[in-house]
DNA sequence: TTGGATGCAAAAGATTTGCACTCCC
DNA sequence: GGGAGTGCAAATCTTTTGCATCCAA
């Protein structure tokens, strides 16, 4: 929590309430989810602060913003690279270890140019049906 | 473009436009800038008929739709696995070779399961600012 | 002929914006 | 105290939906 200070951004009771949420759960909510769950404790908080946190947190490197889900930004607390596997049924998102049998050595270096462009993210997305929603 | 026949899909001028300005174009362009460009050719045309036929086409196979752009759907007529490269500054969508030096073995195996999860799809998405950008 | 496709407009869902007010540093 | 952050509502953008009409097979 404390890499926030580090980051130059302030402290308030709503950037840590969304930082902290996001940590605890493995669900990598969008905006809209992590509104909903704090509404409760934070009755006076507004979506635009929701998504005014999760851009800042993102520009600040503190969560990484994922495009898997084809109809709203997902985010991840963790920025350590990783796959991620979206389920089509049930539209949840999972982490996935980046194994060295199925990992690309591009991610070992964060400078690479490929093809001309400069890349800065990388992200490896699965899509199909979950483990759970499998058995149903 | 007898594909569509092939897959059972009547064959209606704005279907075989919309195909065909995918193929023509190699910019990956999202719903409404389909329908921007084909809105002179066709004046009567709709954008709900642009999204019918683009999830249609998707679904049948012969076009792929991407997760790439945070913003909107952008869509790819060549459904050969390959990866992609959005521009954070232009916002293009360039088509990356998948070169053995930077490939992942799972994709190769199209029914492979990762962690229990039944994989349908993977796509590779690199983010960054492109060889046209940097320059400026 | 006829069921699937289209066009139109309205609605829904996600995200952004403007601005006055608040409160962290 | 000052400036970044917040809350609220309206606006914007993307995509979907309902329904009457149309047309490819």
């Amino acid at each position: 929590m404390t890499q926030m200070k580090e980051e130059g951004l302030k402290m308030t009771p709503q950037r840590m309430a969304v930082f902290k949420l996001l940590r605890d759960k493995k669900t990598h909510p969008s905006a809209e989810m992590i509104y909903s769950e704090l509404k409760h404790e934070y009755p006076t908080m507004s979506v635009a602060t929701v998504y005014n946190t999760l851009s800042t947190l993102a520009e600040a490197g503190l969560i990484q913003e994922l495009s898997i889900d084809p109809n709203k930004k997902r985010f991840d607390p963790c920025t350590a690279y990783h796959h991620h596997f979206f389920c089509k049924v049930c539209r949840n998102v999972f982490d996935i270890a980046d194994d060295p049998s199925f990992s690309m050595d591009i991610v070992k270096d964060e400078e690479k140019k490929i093809e001309g462009h400069q890349v800065e993210e990388i992200q490896v997305n699965l899509k199909g049906v979950c483990r759970d929603c499998r058995k149903v």
